[in-house]
DNA sequence: GCGATATATCGCTTAATGGTAATATAGCCA
DNA sequence: TGGCTATATTACCATTAAGCGATATATCGC
């Protein structure tokens, strides 16, 4: 049946944002339901790719899949988002400014947030071996 | 070479969340560095395996290896999970009851969100030409 | 019932993932 | 030096995932 321990819930809703079409996908449904070809539109994929995407999000439980005639509009359900939301809580306090002591990484991590720019050479040699 | 774009960074970041193993190392490391030795043992798993999912957290810049003697210890770079925090913002909206003054698409969406029911047929057949 | 439209499902291919055991590498200690 | 400990790397297997084209199913409009 449909039960699933916690720690699937996020295994599934994890994996399933990790795929960036799904993703787009929810921010598209965040503005309103919407059917299966209008899904289709932004992409260059086929449409039972985009049916089996959508099936990896109803399985998450991030979507939900009504009726109207031949249609199956979607509808988001932030519900496994919220979750992932509550996974992050604990880390909340890495980036709020709160490191209280933590200056090691604090250098660390203010080093490579600097995005945008180089991902910040792994540091010192690492590999070269290959 | 380690340059990725922002749709990438979150698709691995997502990606390695994804694993209950990998997503309980993060948890272990929130509360401070630690070698593989100490990572693996909660779990059954072998020692490569381990080696494995912290390259995948690694790839995904959530964990960053530094060195003491033969140990290699790993500390927690919490930058990514910050980047997925940012995702979910505008998703925040769904469940925080924030439903006032969106009343743009907030009424779009009563209208569609009617989920449960059907969605009422509603004007104009093919629609939203995008 | 017929044809058109919307979507799902099937079968397949390719690539990635998670796991293993065996082995290699690196640094410590005597 | 040699041996011990910690970790990485390699080679392999099984499973899953993402994509496709082809086909099946369902509903509408006539």
């Amino acid at each position: 049946m449909e039960i699933h321990s916690s720690d699937e819930h996020l295994n599934m809703a994890f994996a399933a944002l990790a795929d960036p079409t799904r993703r787009a996908i929810l921010v598209r449904l965040a503005t309103g339901d919407a059917d299966v070809s209008e899904l289709m539109k932004p992409f260059a994929l086929s449409q039972p790719t985009i049916s089996k995407h959508l099936n990896v999000l109803e399985r998450a439980g991030l979507v939900t899949c009504t009726r109207d005639a031949q249609r199956r509009p979607r509808t988001l359900v932030a519900v496994p988002l919220k979750e992932v939301d509550e996974w992050l809580n604990p880390f909340r306090r890495f980036w709020e400014g709160k490191f209280a002591g933590l200056d090691d990484y604090l250098k660390q991590m203010q080093s490579t947030a600097n995005k945008s720019a180089r991902p910040t050479r792994k540091s010192t040699k690492k590999s070269t071996k290959r």
